[in-house]
DNA sequence: ATTGACCTTCCAGTGGCTGGAATGCCCATA
DNA sequence: TATGGGCATTCCAGCCACTGGAAGGTCAAT
């Protein structure tokens, strides 16, 4: 399999397997004769298992070690567990900064008439409110 | 005032200030005798217009906007609202990205019982589940 | 005169890609 | 056999919004 199909297998650009590669993530079996990047069934089960995990928002490092786990037969559960505890924690923190954010906007929002006239309570805000 | 009076007045590191100033969203009035930035009381004022605007989520060239609104006193409201408003789909739409992951990778959490055993359903799926 | 806090510039790195240039490979068709 | 088109390669650069650190200059107080 060559870069495009594993792409087509995956979800995942070229560019981006290339990108995993370059940092240790993945790489190819071997090297065609014209030096093209061939991948087999495994590569395309990890490069997989990657993109699942950065879908629920894992970072490169955590995904990483998320592989070893899955690598290593004989992990404790629990260790994996933790790091998707982790990650929930990590999204309940964004959410809750952008609800912050959502709330005070639409608070903004509903005070501005938002027409021709150039009096706006959300630039005056920005400039001296307390935007709680 | 200095650099660091600023930092402390507006919340923003001097690195940042310097660094908007890079990009030119804001400059300093003058340099002094020693080349020290010094700055007026509408810097400090536009410095924490666009600290309250980053804290809303706008990206950088957003504030430069609305501060290109806010100086313009002839300006629409409507162009204001329009870029809160968009912001607020953004910040939804980001929302529901986060709620699905959190979503998903509450399902995996429960199911894992997390402890020594080496059998751990948050590595099958990502291995080869279908993850919603 | 010396200390120490502050300031300066410049370069480099973060994360996770993405775009583009210049070049090379592979295969099918005329 | 030439040629064309679709792949692939490498390398460099850029995105966003900072942040860290080195090497040095300034300023006020002791």
């Amino acid at each position: 399999m060559n870069i495009g199909a594993v792409a087509r297998a995956t979800g995942l650009p070229p560019k981006t397997i290339r990108y995993y590669e370059s940092i240790g993530l993945v790489k190819p079996t071997e090297r065609s004769a014209g030096n093209y990047r061939r991948y087999g069934e495994s590569e395309v089960m990890t490069l997989r298992f990657v993109e699942r995990a950065r879908r629920l928002g894992f970072t490169l490092k955590e995904v990483a070690d998320l592989l070893a786990l899955w690598r290593d037969k004989t992990r404790a559960s629990g260790d994996v567990r933790a790091l998707a505890q982790a990650q929930i924690r990590r999204l309940d923190a964004r959410l809750r900064e952008l609800r912050a954010m959502r709330r005070t906007l639409e608070h903004l929002v509903e005070r501005c008439h938002g027409d021709e006239r150039p009096d706006c309570p959300i630039l005056d805000e920005l400039a001296g409110g307390k935007l709680s």
